[in-house]
DNA sequence: TCAATGTTAATGCAATTGCATTAAAAACAG
DNA sequence: CTGTTTTTAATGCAATTGCATTAACATTGA
């Protein structure tokens, strides 16, 4: 026999089509100013910046993978695409041959920090204009209880 | 002459990387429920949900993009998968023969019904145990003043 | 009226993503 | 050790998405 599941809340279904409609919108929104500047999409960017905080500019695609939440196989084809770029280069993973280590070019760092200058503003202009800094620091806690645990 | 461009604030930042993480995270992990119970993607059930609130369970191609922030192309096309599946029907608008309607059918009905049983559950389990009423309210409230103008 | 413009939906083709599997190497268990 | 299991990354192929364009119709304005 199974017990009634209770429906969710009115409150929480809306949080929830809320979440998924910001973020389709913001993205859109920056993703458009990125294109029309010429650049690659954010996902590029995510890469780029991760590999750039990385120590000496390295990290393995599994210690990207968790920092950006992408799928193994769709982080190995785009850093196909990113290295045939001259973006990023694989190098060898001292004492583990499964591994490897992408590194960041300087082609590479000299893109992601052109692209800073038109994602930084848009930023700026889809968010800042639209949140104070304790308006974002409270969405920030509370997305961050989202995915916690 | 170009102004210098001020960055955007370390907590717009925080707030705007705590979306896309949220947004991916939650996604995932609602995206994994309904596939292991056999069920299509948020996509479908998006569209089937915003047909059955429709005037008769019918709206234009259009409306839905509106509802759903899908591209035009992409709709239509998914809009062909589901007719293929039996779960929408496309008629024709009448007085203008650019548009028509898209009407959702009873098996398309009964499937909404089925995966709202998986996906509350999961609602319920990714979200409202996370967030009190309170909390999903103020989520909301912010969320919506993102995507304001 | 009718040419020009705008709107709606579809489609060919390229790029990306998803799924399942594979290959290679490392870690582990007896 | 040696066979088994686990971890890491790549890949063939199908499904989906993105881009550019097209076709069909409606609307507008001279």
């Amino acid at each position: 026999m199974q017990e009634p599941r209770p429906e969710p809340s009115a409150s929480v279904i809306r949080a929830w089509g809320r979440l998924i409609r910001a973020e389709r919108t913001v993205v859109g929104r920056i993703e458009a100013e990125l294109k029309s500047a010429g650049f690659p999409s954010l996902h590029w960017y995510d890469v780029l910046l991760e590999l750039k905080r990385g120590p000496e500019g390295r990290l393995t695609p599994r210690e990207i993978e968790e920092a950006v939440l992408f799928e193994q196989y769709n982080l190995s084809r785009l850093l196909d695409r990113m290295e045939k770029e001259g973006l990023v280069r694989r190098v060898p993973f001292p004492g583990d041959k499964r591994r490897q280590l992408i590194e960041i070019t300087e082609e590479g760092k000299a893109l992601q920090w052109r692209m800073w200058s038109v994602y930084g503003a848009a930023i700026n202009r889809f968010i800042s204009a639209k949140l104070t800094d304790k308006e974002a620091g409270q969405l920030s806690a509370l997305l961050l209880k989202l995915v916690q645990e």
